[in-house]
DNA sequence: CTGCAGGGGTAAA
DNA sequence: TTTACCCCTGCA
């Protein structure tokens, strides 16, 4: 049985539902009460909401300082991002107050990685499907927690040793052989993703888009979700239709976007694009 | 119930 | 620049 320590935290802008519901992570779901259980960094924690507190369930205080601390993004202050976005315009006003509470998560690169691949052509319930899958397959067992049983991310390791067929089993369609490419390079050599930490974003992400299966969109969701380059601006097609819709002539492309973004919102435009995909999808805008 | 169109980034033609 | 890729969802 696994212990069920509980941290408590009053943190300012930390909406659960927001940071979870964003579309940045696919391996956290929403309890009856409104809490969230998911797997990070092989432990396994469901975070709430009490009034003015957020309740973290199977999280000792050490683990704060080793995984949460960095994974919720807790020392960065982001009321003075919602202050800066906010004064930007009204659509950026209006978006930040919906989004209120966002915080880009500092995942796992490894695991991002392949998530972002799978979400290539894809939809965010089958992502999520796909990614469960291959853990409950090749993960390690964490246990039961919150009522169900709990595994790990499968290691890169262990996916290189799967068959194209064994990864497809899991839902993941064409893109089984870019998974296994991937799984191979980064169990050969282990600090490929390590270096991405230490370039600069356009080459960080030249590096990413060597991989199949990885383009601009993919590259920029994992720079963004996991090695913190807080400057990318993953355009897939709701930010594309909410720039040309707010900002931009229609038809622009891609790279006229993150042009614009760079020069509109600066060095944080990675915090404007979350704001703004998770406003645009939620009240359909453009469509 | 069945069938068919639509959605979604990237690779390859 | 166009098209195929895989599978789920929504709708007729």
């Amino acid at each position: 049985m696994m212990n069920e320590s509980i941290v408590e935290k009053k943190i300012v802008g930390f909406e659960p539902i927001h940071i979870f519901e964003c579309g940045q992570c696919f391996r956290w779901n929403r309890e009856d009460d409104g809490s969230y259980t998911g797997v990070a960094h092989g432990k396994a924690l469901n975070v709430k909401r009490e009034g003015e507190s957020i309740i973290f369930k199977n999280a000792e205080k050490a683990d704060f300082n080793n995984i949460w601390d960095k994974y919720f993004d807790l020392k960065r202050d982001y009321s003075i991002i919602e202050k800066k976005l906010s004064q930007l315009d009204d659509t950026m006003k209006r978006a930040v107050v919906y989004g209120h509470g966002i915080r880009i998560l500092n995942q796992d690169p490894w695991e991002t990685l392949i998530s972002f691949i799978i979400s290539a052509n894809n939809g965010i319930g089958r992502i999520k499907g796909i990614v469960e899958a291959l853990s409950e397959n090749y993960g390690d067992d964490l246990g039961v927690f919150m009522g169900k049983r709990r595994y790990s991310f499968p290691t890169a390791q262990r996916l290189a040793k799967l068959k194209p067929e064994d990864v497809r089993a899991c839902g993941a369609g064409y893109r089984d052989k870019y998974i296994i490419n991937a799984a191979s390079l980064v169990s050969e050599d282990g600090g490929w993703l390590e270096i991405l930490h230490k370039k600069g974003t356009p080459e960080a992400r030249k590096k990413l888009m060597e991989l199949k299966g990885i383009g601009p969109k993919v590259a920029d969701c994992i720079l963004l979700f996991s090695i913190g380059k807080m400057d990318a601006f993953p355009v897939d097609v709701w930010v594309k239709r909410t720039m040309e819709y707010f900002y931009l002539p229609q038809k622009s492309t891609p790279a006229e976007i993150n042009r614009f973004a760079d020069e509109y919102f600066g060095e944080t435009k990675g915090f404007a694009q979350q704001y703004l995909f998770y406003y645009a999808r939620a009240n359909n805008i453009g469509k």
